[in-house]
DNA sequence: CCTATAATAAGAACGATTCTCATTATAAGG
DNA sequence: CCTTATAATGAGAATCGTTCTTATTATAGG
């Protein structure tokens, strides 16, 4: 579900932000919307081509999130951080907090569990998709940052 | 949730992998299991303190990963994969691939959506956090991996 | 057109992570 | 107990994604 007038969309949240539509920004954002999915810098980089320098698109993909019009998968991810694997610390969901970074576990009750793992199977089959494992990761402010 | 014989479970665990269970892997672990969310080598090298070099916590949480004792939330990667905000995309959820790390877009019916929703909330509210967005993210093997 | 300001792009710098390799610890057999 | 083969450690180099710096280029508005 893309807007039809995406780039209408776009110029516009821009231009509140006081920055331009240019021709490197138009292009990235065209290559986020015909993607399935969440895209790399690098992979942005082979589909557009050497015509936008890496440089470039950084800094592109840096203003664009700035003014609300992309957002990093899972926030940006400079570091790795790790956890008990389930069997050992046993399912969880996720609070994490867009301001600081922080990430809390949360466990959820069982019956709304079984309903989110049917919707989980439900999901995955009709993309023939198998699916090993879930989590409702919700992004929000946790307590110390609101 | 955590179980009252973890260390004889990584024990056992490690064992099966032949590698050993050592104390700078303890440490690891023993931190870990005192945290209430996922956190990274710096993190876990602050709190440990100077005794387990940087270096040898990287190399204890490659191989406790290979165990399958500890995972990486949200995937090993490294790198930052952006998306059109959902203001633009519309909502949805991921399907995570484990093997070749893609990421698929998915929607949900609204039936279910509107559940989901309700369960954040709850959730959310349970422990002062103010949700922003959620997304269901599904790790498992997408059909070119199965 | 001019000019002030924004955007670009090449390369240096940076920070998290991984690799290399010499040293140290350990288990298992004599 | 020793010895020895193997695993683990740790210091520092190397790598890789990303950000920063800065000189150059483009653009909107007067």
């Amino acid at each position: 579900m893309v807007s039809l007038n995406l780039d209408r969309e776009v110029e516009q949240r821009l231009g509140d932000h006081d920055v331009r539509y240019t021709r490197g920004r138009r292009v990235v954002v065209s290559a986020l919307a015909a993607s399935d999915g969440p895209r790399s810098a690098a992979e942005l980089h082979r589909e557009i081509g050497p015509d936008l320098p890496l440089s470039s698109l950084y800094r592109s993909l840096s203003v664009l999130e700035d003014a609300g019009v992309i957002i990093p998968h899972h926030g940006a991810r400079t570091l790795t951080r790790y956890e008990l694997a389930e069997w050992l610390a046993g399912h969880h969901h996720h609070l994490v907090c867009v301001e600081c970074g922080s990430v809390e576990d949360i466990e959820i009750p069982k019956k709304h569990e079984s309903r989110v793992k049917a919707l989980v199977q439900e999901l995955s089959d009709g993309a023939s998709f198998t699916p090993l494992n879930h989590a409702l990761e919700i992004e929000g402010r946790c307590s110390k940052c609101t």
